[in-house]
DNA sequence: GACAACCCAGACAACTCGTCTTAGACTCAC
DNA sequence: GTGAGTCTAAGACGAGTTGTCTGGGTTGTC
């Protein structure tokens, strides 16, 4: 895992990104199809500079498949997710996640299957910590 | 709790807003004077000019007290806090809180402390939600 | 060789962010 | 009352970001 995402990625670059999540490795073209259903030339140009900018940020890998382009999704979801808990975490709490934890535990409010699945989690982290580092 | 923070914040801001949360309701003199110990007037100015953003985005409020500007945190770490996890879960999860919390719970490292508060409040919850709606 | 599709580089306006300047009003000591 | 000092308010400024678009050069196909 050489290269994580390095930025936060904005809102043009994400639905880019988005799409590329859905479908795999794809062209421009392809790309911009979708994006921009009735799109001529300046919407494709508009889909390369997005993916320039999400190459940058190491989000996107790049790949010359004959003449052109084949970009492929480097971050996944998750990645980001983490990007930014990391970055709100640096920001507002020193750092620390765990008060972003305790903050959604409490103020979110889950349904019971949520709770169940998130007890779960919690005893089986529990269980860990007990045969591991205690 | 009529008016919570509507924008997220920047750097520069936060700044001042964190100095605002130590000290409490505070003059512009005395916000300069801690966050640029040797600023002029256009120092003065800077901060003045974030209280006026901060004051758009709801997260301080200004009261005038005879000649002087009186300045309070309006909006909280928490506030902050859950605006940018809200706002996270819109542009990366559908809105969905959850799987920030899944995510948190399996990458922070947690002490054995922090694993048996959570399992606590999960448990809190979990009797709560038993009790009401299921 | 005309044409379409691709790639790359860069321009562009609108906006944000942090900083600074200026101008006017008030207070108070001399 | 004059002047120094402090306050408020309004806005200008450069730098950076973001989304979009233009143009020039290359390559493959009919």
């Amino acid at each position: 895992m050489a290269s994580r995402p390095r930025a936060d990625v904005t809102d043009a670059e994400l639905a880019v990104l988005k799409e590329l999540w859905e479908l795999g490795p794809a062209t421009i073209r392809r790309l911009t199809d979708r994006l921009y259903p009735d799109g001529g030339a300046s919407q494709y140009a508009t889909v390369q500079k997005l993916l320039e900018r999400l190459e940058q940020k190491r989000c996107v890998k790049r790949k010359a498949e004959g003449r052109v382009n084949v970009y492929s999704p480097v971050a996944g979801r998750e990645d980001l997710i983490d990007l930014r808990l990391r970055d709100t975490a640096q920001k507002l709490c020193e750092g620390s996640l765990t008060p972003l934890l305790t903050h959604l535990v409490g103020s979110s409010r889950l349904s019971g299957d949520e709770i169940a699945d998130l007890r779960r989690l919690v005893e089986s982290l529990d269980d860990d910590k007990k045969g591991g580092s205690r």
